[in-house]
DNA sequence: CCGGTTTCGGTACTGAGTCCATAATGAGTC
DNA sequence: GACTCATTATGGACTCAGTACCGAAACCGG
């Protein structure tokens, strides 16, 4: 996550093939099941690059090409959610008052995010032992979700709110949704509604900071 | 991070040297000092552990006996805080009600925090360039922190209380803490009160779960 | 066919973290 | 003092992620 260009993290728009050059041998989705194989049949941490390079017929250089980190394999289908979320944002209705937009933007993105997709790391935890790393890499995408709500929220509240209470406020929604949806993936098949879960989840924090975020009523 | 032993991310306890053995050659805190002066002279990600070592006078592996990972080195002052939280969890008074006993628990915390004790990453930013390492590394520190608070709530409110509910709160509450102690640590010489900037975060948060976690009132 | 552009693939390198075997040191014991 | 035992230090060898570089392959428009 140390990268700001095209391959990596938030990548997943299918090459936009400006002009003419090589095309892409292989599919970034060709090394994505080339891992997932593997990291089920050997887990995380003893699989190597090399060997998912290889069962997907590429050279381990290719790798690099589509994914900036090993770790990176393991929130494939956060990644494309979060992807999602500018548009979410963009789209909430402005009559309303920052916390419940704020409330209503994040259960949205949730509302969006497919049933079945649960991070790799998730869905097969016993044989996988990844605990650390795979959390480290997701702090990646907490803060990606943070930065963007806090940029959010900053742009819809009143001029005079302290942009620090905005950050706080902006995080602790995030960790919130975030326990909820990790709790979500780890009730196995009998999992509910995550926009539901989400939504209980966040409704408290939005409540409490409501007080400092929306406008005081004029009267 | 990985270990559960004695080393590591929260072993700063000096040497309980039960029985006999070879002297602990280079205290813990020659590394430290070894590695901060290296830190301010080439930046983290330009100083090798070989170099940390070598400062210090003894071997590579020497430092892995008192760190588990490079990134710990940036956690210092963190880590003994943190190491100080089950004993306030201890002391805090059982009359209140679950919430206000987490914001409690959580502004005594900050309050005992040494005043000039800022990790090292932190207190010079511009130099390091390691934004991510460091905050993967301070992931594991907001765990232990989050996993004591949900305990700690867990135990306080009542049995009927939905256990992800307990977690989503505790994470919230860190959240919000950790978000206000990195915007104190970034504020320079003049930074204010930790506690009070902390209390000040969390407040809206602990309120409001309060309805969620604290036991009705019989009327 | 030719320049331009992009990807591919190999080699080589750095550095973190692990493993292991061995030496050094001290405490307790006889 | 000699012996044993536990603890720590140290060095060598190893794995593997991630980076840098370079030449070759493949496609594009002209």
């Amino acid at each position: 996550m140390t990268d700001s260009d095209d391959r990596g993290t938030n990548a997943r728009t299918e090459a936009p093939r400006s002009r003419g050059g090589r095309p892409r041998a292989s599919s970034r989705r060709t090394l994505e099941d080339a891992a997932s194989e593997l990291f089920l049949e050997q887990g995380y941490a003893g699989t190597t690059i090399d060997q998912i390079a290889q069962r997907a017929g590429v050279g381990r250089n290719t790798f690099f090409n589509y994914f900036a980190a090993k770790s990176d394999l393991l929130w494939l289908d956060v990644d494309d959610t979060i992807a999602a979320l500018p548009g979410i944002l963009d789209a909430t209705p402005v009559g309303i008052d920052p916390s419940a937009a704020l409330e209503h933007a994040v259960t949205a993105l949730a509302a969006r995010h497919p049933h079945g997709a649960v991070p790799i790391a998730l869905s097969q935890r016993e044989p996988m032992a990844t605990h650390d790393e795979f959390l480290a890499a997701g702090l990646s995408r907490f803060l990606l979700v943070a930065h963007a709500l806090a940029g959010f929220l900053a742009a819809r509240a009143d001029d005079g709110v302290d942009a620090t209470i905005v950050r706080v406020a902006a995080n602790a929604v995030t960790a919130a949704a975030a326990t909820a949806a990790g709790a979500w993936a780890l009730a196995g098949v009998e999992r509910g509604d995550l926009a539901a879960d989400v939504g209980r989840a966040i409704a408290p924090v939005c409540r409490g900071f409501a007080p400092q975020l929306d406008p005081k009523p004029p009267a």
